[in-house]
DNA sequence: CCGATACCTCTAGTTTCTAGAGCTATATAT
DNA sequence: ATATATAGCTCTAGAAACTAGAGGTATCGG
């Protein structure tokens, strides 16, 4: 039996955000010991293990849930579960892109800025002037 | 003189969005029409634009108005703005670096579920037994 | 001058936690 | 057995950056 604190020291979760991912239903609510305070099991670390790798992953608590739930019928085919791995896949490689537009930009800005006043910054001039910026974004 | 509307319009920001920044103090109070409603200058337009374009770029309010705040000592050394477009960077290319091992896993999880049954479903497993992975994360 | 549309303020909700107040249980040391 | 330290409890509120809705008022085209 394990209590909160072993648990969120197990998983990197905090202890808050354990006690939050129960009121959110992602966790069932544990057993008690006489005086009220949580103990888990080697079942509910598993679990916890199971949404913390996920939320590592970017997974919204709401994809997890799916997943939790899709896990409790071993029979169903796997598509579901596939899916949301596939969709957040495609979020990913989206938002790679973004990023890679913007680090693009900023490193143009910043290497254009040697440390004159602000009058002509190019930070700022960058900022104000969007004709200035090499891509879309 | 542009209504809130037509300032939402040539800016992309949405109007609801507009009197929040006014609430924060990313713009100051415009002008009223005699019926109260807002009005603005084509400074006001500008002003505007610099601070969406700073959020599209992934800058924190409170970054735009450290920049809003170095841009009106014109007299002053732009090292500040340097900084904050530097430090913004080093933030986008970390960021970067964790979607992209992100998306590597991902790969991996998708490439090896190929709809059979939850029982044996590479995603949950993946999830639930991190020695699965192939970096860290 | 009527009606549609846009505007106003104010409050509350979104998401995923995190922090704090005020109080209680448990474990350890003496 | 008791004192103390640490960890736990509940409940509320805050952070970031908006978004949505209620209930009411301006403005403008026809």
């Amino acid at each position: 039996m394990l209590t909160i604190g072993d648990l969120s020291k197990r998983t990197g979760v905090k202890v808050p955000t354990i006690r939050y991912y129960e009121q959110m239903g992602l966790i069932s609510e544990p057993d008690r010991s006489e005086g009220n305070q949580r103990r888990y099991s080697k079942a509910d670390l598993e679990r916890l293990a199971f949404i913390r790798h996920g939320r590592d992953l970017g997974l919204t608590i709401d994809a997890i849930k799916e997943l939790i739930s899709l896990s409790q019928h071993p029979d169903r085919p796997c598509v579901g579960a596939d899916r949301i791995a596939r969709e957040h896949l495609d979020d990913v490689r989206i938002k790679i892109a973004q990023l890679k537009r913007l680090e693009h930009e900023l490193e143009r800005i910043v290497s254009h800025c040697d440390g004159h006043s602000i009058e002509d910054c190019y930070v700022i001039r960058a900022l104000s002037d969007h004709g200035l910026c090499d891509g879309q974004h």
